[in-house]
DNA sequence: GCAAAGATTTGCT
DNA sequence: GCAAATCTTTGCC
C-alpha cells in the first residue's frame, strides 16, 4: 500500500479532544490493499464521562484505555458490530476516539469483500439468497457508503475485537494510521447513540466532522454546528 | 448464576 | 419511525 509519512503520536498525547479533531483527514490503512480518509470521530474521556467506556474502572475488556496513545481500543457492540477506537491520552489516563466514519480511498472491492464477509459470519438467520441479496446491495452502494457508520469501518477495514492492542502509530502496522490533510472545517456534534449517559455528559459536543464529506454517517450526516478549521 | 442493555445497521410499516 | 438480529459485558442476587 501507498506509503504516505507516518501519524505523529504526539497529537494522540495531550488533550482528547484535540486528539480527535486530529484525526480527521487522517488516513486509516489495512494491508495490503485498502486506505481511507477518517471523516467522523468522537471522543470519550475518562472515567467520569458516562458515555465512555472506562466508566466502569479498568476490566477485562477495557484495560488497553489505560496503555497509552495510539493503541487500538475494538469492542462488539449489540452482539453484532465491532467498533475502532484510538486510545489518547497518556497513560495512566483512559480515553479513546471512536471512528465513526472513513471515506474509501483505495481497495473498493476489497471493502465489498470484507463487508460481505462480515454479513456471513455475523448473520446467522440468512439463507444464501438472502447473502446474495446483500451482495447485490454492497455491489450498487456508493463508495462513500462502504464505511459509514462505526460497524461499517470495522467490517470494510476487516477489524475486530482481536485488533485491540495493536500499535496504530507503527508505521509497518497492518492496520495503522497514516498522515492526511486536516478538512477545511470541522462540523461539530454532540455524540450519538449515548441517550443512557446522564447530563452533561449527553450533550457534550464531542463529535467532529468534515462537512464535506460524503462519507459522513447517519441521519445526522452534516448537521451539527459548522466552527472553523481545526 | 441470570437478566438487562448496548458508542449499530438494516428493513419494513 | 419502529423493531429485529446477536452476544458480550456488567450488575445484581
Amino acid at each position: 500500500m501507498s506509503t504516505a509519512g507516518p501519524f505523529d503520536r504526539s497529537r494522540l498525547a495531550g488533550d482528547p479532544i484535540q486528539a480527535a479533531r486530529s484525526l480527521l483527514g487522517a488516513i486509516l490503512v489495512r494491508e495490503p490493499d485498502r486506505a481511507g480518509r477518517i471523516v467522523e470521530v468522537e471522543a470519550y474521556v475518562g472515567v467520569e464521562d458516562e458515555a465512555c467506556h472506562a466508566r466502569f474502572g479498568r476490566t477485562e475488556r477495557n484495560r488497553v484505555l489505560w496503555d497509552g496513545p495510539g493503541i487500538a481500543y475494538v469492542y462488539l457492540v449489540y452482539g453484532m458490530y465491532d467498533c475502532l477506537n484510538v486510545v489518547v491520552e497518556p497513560a495512566n489516563r483512559p480515553a479513546a476516539v471512536l471512528v465513526r466514519a472513513v471515506e474509501p480511498l483505495a481497495g473498493i472491492d476489497a471493502m465489498r469483500a470484507a463487508r460481505l464477509a462480515h454479513a456471513r459470519a455475523r448473520r446467522r438467520a440468512w439463507g444464501d439468497d438472502r447473502l446474495r441479496a446483500e451482495a447485490a446491495r454492497l455491489d450498487g452502494l456508493d463508495p462513500p457508503r462502504l464505511a459509514s457508520g462505526p460497524g461499517a469501518v470495522a467490517a470494510a477495514f476487516s477489524i475486530d475485537r482481536t485488533d485491540t492492542g495493536r500499535d496504530l502509530c507503527d508505521p509497518g502496522g497492518p492496520v495503522r494510521l497514516a498522515a492526511g490533510d486536516p478538512p477545511a472545517s470541522i462540523g461539530v456534534s454532540p455524540r450519538i447513540g449515548i441517550a443512557y449517559a446522564g447530563e452533561p455528559w449527553r450533550s457534550k459536543p464531542w463529535r467532529f466532522f468534515d462537512p464535506s464529506s460524503p462519507a459522513v454517517s447517519g441521519r445526522s450526516a452534516g448537521s451539527g454546528r459548522r466552527v472553523r478549521r481545526g
